[in-house]
DNA sequence: TAAACTATGTGACAAAAGTTACAAATAATT
DNA sequence: AATTATTTGTAACTTTTGTCACATAGTTTA
């Protein structure tokens, strides 16, 4: 089914790599699909192939909150916590590029766990990373102000991407920082002026 | 070693509450004491008996601010996700009673997953509603202001310990909360004229 | 009990963030 | 090319939060 899924998850058996490519479904979205809802029923833990995923958090009032990245070679944490219970979605997810998933429907999950060692350190680990990644998420909106916190959200966008360029609007980084359109703008054309971004409209050009 | 574990841990199965018993290490710690420090190796799961244990994020400059609270018949997640790999803890813990703990060394963790079915399921439980109450903590200091944010701060206390006293001076608030001690004396008076709380010296009593 | 210490109250002000309003620049559509 | 829509820039203002200064009221200690 997919040849390079173990290029993409080496720490995965041979076995694994079998039952997954057996069981799991594969499935496709196009960059700016809503992958999941926040409140949907969750049946598969979900592997990345290609393509990258934004996590947001909602509020009731519209508010889009982004948490983190999930990039080829990751699994959604999330998914497998709630999977394990076929509990309700607490995020939401958005394709920003074409993207390919693995779906692992959830009653596998439970039986990998004993069966396949690979597949227990591979979730344990995912739990780990994942846990330490949105305590670094709490660190920055709990310490620090919004001029570190726009930093922080263009640095992640570049270790995301691996790109020079940030393609977004302002509004649109304001509605992910939960912030307002100007308060970014004010704040780009700081950065502007101390030479680490250039920008241009609808597209963010990033120096250093 | 403990008859009232398996109340406190109703589903753990005899066999899994027989291995705690013949395995983990009782530890006492004091109100106030530090159990745990960012940085730290951590070397066991820790399970709760008696007491209440803070958990907290640090900054680099002294920063202390309160993620949740740790109470009987609870696990410390990051405890058990960082004990898998022997790693360093990122979060500081301080008992605010007298606490009990359970100490399950860390190559047991791995062990019980496979044998006991209940200590499984327990370790994805506890994963799961910690991760959902950090997200409910993004939720509140990345869309609330800082009125709402101490009054969720005060309705945590009041559900942790049950109780209508909260027993600290308005610049531990501050400091847990991470703003400045003026700020919360200033609404705190407000709540106070709303009737929601009385200020006392080094005490809030909580009223609604 | 006087002195020292700690906690709280509060006014005045500064800085950061959010809001309103509108102009200018660019892109898309007719 | 003219019109329309979107994006960005910016000034003026309000609100919230943070800081400084100092007064007052309890508590503890000498």
């Amino acid at each position: 089914m997919n040849a390079n899924l173990s290029k993409l998850f080496p720490s995965f058996s041979a076995a694994l790599v079998a039952d997954v490519n057996d069981n799991a479904i594969d499935k496709l979205f196009e960059s700016g699909d809503v992958i999941m809802k926040t409140g949907q029923y969750i049946k598969h833990a979900v592997l990345v192939l290609s393509g990258r995923i934004k996590i947001y958090r909602e509020d009731d009032d519209g508010g889009e909150f982004f948490m983190y990245y999930l990039q080829p070679g990751q699994a959604c944490a999330i998914s497998m916590i709630c999977a394990t219970k076929n509990e309700q979605s607490q995020i939401m997810a958005k394709a920003v590029e074409d993207t390919e998933l693995v779906m692992i429907p959830l009653h596998l999950m439970e039986k990998w766990m004993m069966q396949h060692r690979t597949w227990y350190e591979f979730v344990i680990d995912t739990y780990r990373t994942r846990f330490e990644e949105v305590l670094t998420v709490v660190d920055n909106i709990a310490f620090k102000a919004m001029d570190e916190r726009l930093e922080f959200y263009i640095k992640r966008h570049k270790d995301a991407c691996g790109c020079n360029d940030l393609k977004l609007s302002h509004q649109e980084i304001a509605t992910e920082l939960n912030t307002s359109r100007e308060v970014i703008s004010r704040l780009l054309k700081k950065l502007e002026q101390r030479g680490t971004v250039k920008l241009h409209r609808n597209h963010i050009e990033l120096l250093k």
